[in-house]
DNA sequence: ATAGTTTGGTTGACAAGGAAACGAAAAACC
DNA sequence: GGTTTTTCGTTTCCTTGTCAACCAAACTAT
């Protein structure tokens, strides 16, 4: 098995148990709450005038999951919906009180898996990790050109 | 947004490029299997004697999902089962003539996978590329620790 | 030996998400 | 302006995977 082979699937695990692993710490300070739910609810708050579409390409999701997901939010009073006077198609979101709060909570919690995880980050040099995120961007950006290549699109 | 935050969320955006896009080859190549079933014929070739227990920890799945879904392989006609004289209560998993045919052309999809993004990784040293490793399994198993010390496991 | 416990696997009810078809609004084109 | 095309969002149907209850085999301890 060769270098590149052994990164990919190193990091396909390493991902895999951080979702596991959070899922549980989750599931106890953010009861009732799944985790798609809270991750959709930490999008809208950090991107500007999202609407279903924007929404769907940012969580890498259908628009139609994205439709019920927010209506289940919109049930749970986590976010509502908002028009701009001058277009009646496009439908944006923003938190309500109740959602800046879950939103609160969920920005400790991901403090808290960073104070978690602190020992593994202090092993490695500044340099290494500027490399791992120049790294990274520049192949997520490969990706995205080759998504484009390809005329595909989120949904 | 500090750098381990910035390095976090690159990755998830990655990995979610990567599946994205792998799928839609996949799909072209492999029709009639989905991205999962591949990727458990893919598990059973490289365990050695995996059973449902083993599998499910591989794969970060539940017991009853991969029950479900070796049942869904054999009928397909891609695995066997198998027990030991010695054993009436595991079942093992092997690989048909048929399973090893989908695993070969899901090898070369994954070369043809590093031969697309072989631009990015001639861009990186060696030593670069050595310290990401080194980073990766480090965390992977200070995550593996964290897991175990919440008496937490896969299902 | 046998009672209790643990482990391995299956099942059924349920929820999440994808695919495709659809209607309505907007944009593009003449 | 009217027509076609594209874009945006919703809905229905279906698949996949989780959860929890369950059974059977294996192990443990007395």
């Amino acid at each position: 098995m060769n270098k590149e082979e052994q990164l990919i699937i190193g990091v396909r695990k390493l991902f895999n148990q951080m979702v596991w692993l959070n899922k549980q710490k989750m599931e106890d300070s953010l009861k009732g709450y799944t985790p798609s739910e809270v991750h959709c609810v930490e999008t809208i708050a950090k991107n500007k005038e999202p609407n279903v579409t924007k929404l769907a390409e940012s969580l890498y999701m259908t628009k139609g999951a994205i439709s019920k997901l927010t209506k289940k939010l919109m049930e749970k009073d986590l976010i509502e919906s908002y028009r701009k006077p001058e277009n009646k198609k496009e439908i944006y979101f923003r938190l309500t009180e109740q959602g800046k709060v879950i939103f609160k909570i969920h920005e400790e919690l991901h403090k808290s898996f960073q104070e978690r995880d602190k020992v593994v980050f202090e092993q490695i040099t500044e340099e290494q990790f500027d490399s791992m995120l120049a790294f990274v961007k520049k192949y997520s950006s490969h990706l995205d050109a080759e998504i484009k290549r390809q005329g595909l699109t989120i949904s």
